[in-house]
DNA sequence: GCAGAGTGTTAACGATCATGAACGACCTAA
DNA sequence: TTAGGTCGTTCATGATCGTTAACACTCTGC
């Protein structure tokens, strides 16, 4: 019917399914498999051809894996395109510590990036800073301990770090060697 | 058939629906009449002995109303881990292309950090991956030839890349070294 | 006791979905 | 060029959903 096909539109789930579907790198078929539907359910979902039940749309999305709430929960932006050479980027941190930002902090932007390098001996400080937003990274090389609110914990390359950052943090290097830390914040503070 | 019990089951669409229908003080047929369903419909869907259309329960939930996010928004809660130790990092690509999530990809997280390994060859394909958000990164070691709509460019360690995820976007290792990189990406489709 | 109107449940059937198997288009390698 | 692989799409069919129409039960008022 017409009904249908406005109530299919209007949900937009072939959008946002191929959207993610596509993000996470996967064929219909690939995704299929993982989300044991065939690759014809995931072709008709995405073309709003059909109106599939909950549970074959939560199988679908737990293939990616995203979960429903995180389906149903939609958003927009915009911004530019920019590369950036490591000895262009800004130099912000002085001494032990040295911050690289990714991209400039404009306007608009939903995170920022920060190539950061602690030398030996290098320490955010006891103050513990408090900010809004959120912040995660990966430890590069070296070793560092992060305290988060109560939590401690020395984390060494390949590791990793999520947390609100209204929580007050704090990275002090550890070791001989210095550490290096890509990490990513939200909203750019910066 | 049995499967089809415990995938209702685990939803519980059942359960929340009746706790939301009974908050808004209505009966299964004053709510129907509402969302124009029928009662029995509203009947099968709280006794978990059916699994609805995604339209079919919207239309219900709009009766209430309560959206589809709001529905889905008491999911399992998101655990307040905030270390994660690189062996405990789930990997989600497979072969020349290994991704490792830092975090999970729960509701409510602002963003989702990866530490992205390409393989000699690997390539995210041709296909131009396309989404809402926006995403950044630094390169950890090796070279990659990095899309972006029109513009291209090689990127090596130190480099980073910060662009609109809805512009078309590609990613290729270059050079006979694997590439690594750490991204952040906004909001977390992973 | 007995209508009458409310509640939630259930069976049978037509409408719709999910499947399996095709299809053409597009690569890549031989 | 051909063969083999991928990709997304389409169609017929069995499986399942949503509806219609009944059912049993609980009230309330007469």
């Amino acid at each position: 019917m017409n009904d249908l096909n406005t109530e299919l539109r209007d949900l937009r789930l072939g959008e946002r399914l191929r959207i993610l579907r596509e993000r996470a790198g996967l064929s219909q078929r690939a995704l299929a498999k993982r989300a044991n539907v065939t690759n014809a359910t995931i072709s008709l979902v995405e073309a709003d051809k059909t109106n599939p039940s909950v549970g074959a749309l939560r199988r679908i999305l737990d293939g990616i894996p995203v979960s429903l709430s995180e389906f149903f929960a939609f958003e927009p932006e915009p911004e530019q395109v920019i590369f950036y050479q490591a000895e262009d980027l800004p130099e912000i941190g002085k001494g032990k510590l040295s911050l690289k930002r990714v991209g400039n902090s404009q306007f608009g932007r939903a995170m920022t990036i920060l190539h950061e390098r602690y030398e030996p001996g290098a320490d955010t400080g006891r103050v513990m800073y408090q900010h809004e937003g959120e912040e995660g990274g990966v430890v590069v090389s070296g070793r560092i301990e992060v305290t988060v609110g109560e939590e401690r914990r020395i984390l060494g390359p390949g590791d990793g770090y999520y947390f609100d950052s209204r929580k007050p943090h704090r990275f002090r290097q550890v070791g001989g060697e210095p550490c290096v830390i890509v990490s990513a914040c939200t909203p750019p503070t910066f």
